[in-house]
DNA sequence: CGAGCGATTGAACCAGGTCAAACGGGGTGG
DNA sequence: CCACCCCGTTTGACCTGGTTCAATCGCTCG
């Protein structure tokens, strides 16, 4: 009622998540979300006390944490891979019984997302997850990409690997570099989409 | 009606699905599945004519091609890993809401299960798949592989790598012989789980 | 300015990929 | 019944893409 002239439907309580910066933890209470925009990713919090494994990433329309709906907490960490927009789910005026239909559909490619952010060889996978954090479709765009440190883990690489493909694809000028070094504050490189299509 | 007696509920019109045979193909019609038993493959199929691309993992619970509910249309192929057993759904008497949220909830798990499977050295890889193909829990269990393509298939190695692997393991003990070598029909060898655990 | 952290770059190494050959069992046809 | 073929598996030799280890750079923050 309040503000929600231009938002998306349902999206009065949204939240902004900054990248880097941590949705929720497991273990933790909370409701389900709704992606609205950005990239979130998921770790699984190893019991002997080892560091988090990555485990998934969701996109765009999807639900995170439904599992807290069921049994009250959540089984993994949630931290924003980009910048990105959560509402609280369910939420709003759809159908439940679509959205949830909806909801189970989207989750089945999550698991084939991640598996083609690990096939094949060190370029192709780096180019698949730029892909995926550019804003969708338009033919040039450009986006923040995320310590390397994520992107290796992301897709099963060292950081030192991403940096030397990364290298290679600014010399190529299929990104642009526009911060090519970095400090504490984690930004790294702009890309440009152009040739990022033969992938 | 006639042999439903010693089956578990609702799965009257259960199916089952030997090791290698196709579920259902992208693109056709038909219902969504609650896999009650077995493992299921996914496959990506390639606009561009090239061969499928493996897409992902269903275990026992969960619900595969539930986009066909709102779409009408399977967007994966789907085969059996395992010898499997489907039931339409949703069928027989669960809370239709609590259903749909529980298959959510084991959704989230599918791309973490993936990513475990393509992490760390190949004799880790194959050991959590071969975990998962085994009958769940029991301290010591036996199962039959899938062809080593498959296996390389989903691990993102090669064949020959994967056969080298389970040479060592046969070598360490850790799985036996009991088919080393295959002929037409697709069985390889079984697996002791002991060792397993060590994974 | 100095500390700290991430990125970069280089050099050596190695796990796994690639290529190729041989094997073995089941299925098929004679 | 036997010979042969097909196909998945096994094994070897070699090669390479990516890892590892380590040094350096640059930015930001204190």
């Amino acid at each position: 009622m309040i503000d929600s002239a231009d938002m998306p439907i349902s999206a009065q309580d949204a939240r902004r998540f900054k990248s880097g910066q941590r949705i929720h933890d497991a273990g933790a209470e909370g409701p389900a979300w709704r992606v609205s925009s950005g990239v979130v990713r998921f770790h699984l919090i190893d019991e002997s006390g080892s560091e988090p494994l990555f485990a998934g990433l969701a996109v765009g329309g999807e639900i995170v944490g439904v599992e807290a709906l069921l049994f009250g907490r959540y089984s993994y960490r949630a931290t924003a891979l980009t910048d990105c927009e959560l509402s609280p789910w369910p939420g709003g005026a759809t159908t439940e019984r679509d959205s949830l239909l909806h909801a189970l559909t989207l989750a089945e490619h999550r698991a084939a997302r991640v598996v083609a952010l690990r096939s094949g060889q060190a370029i192709e996978r780096i180019r698949r997850l730029i892909r995926l954090l550019l804003p969708q479709a338009s033919a040039v765009a450009r986006a923040e990409l995320p310590p390397l440190r994520d992107i290796a883990e992301i897709t099963a690489l060292t950081a030192e690997t991403v940096s030397r493909t990364l290298s290679g694809l600014r010399r190529q000028k299929v990104i642009e570099p526009e911060q090519p070094r970095c400090g504490r504050g984690h930004k790294s490189c702009l890309v440009a989409l152009d040739l990022l299509a033969a992938a």
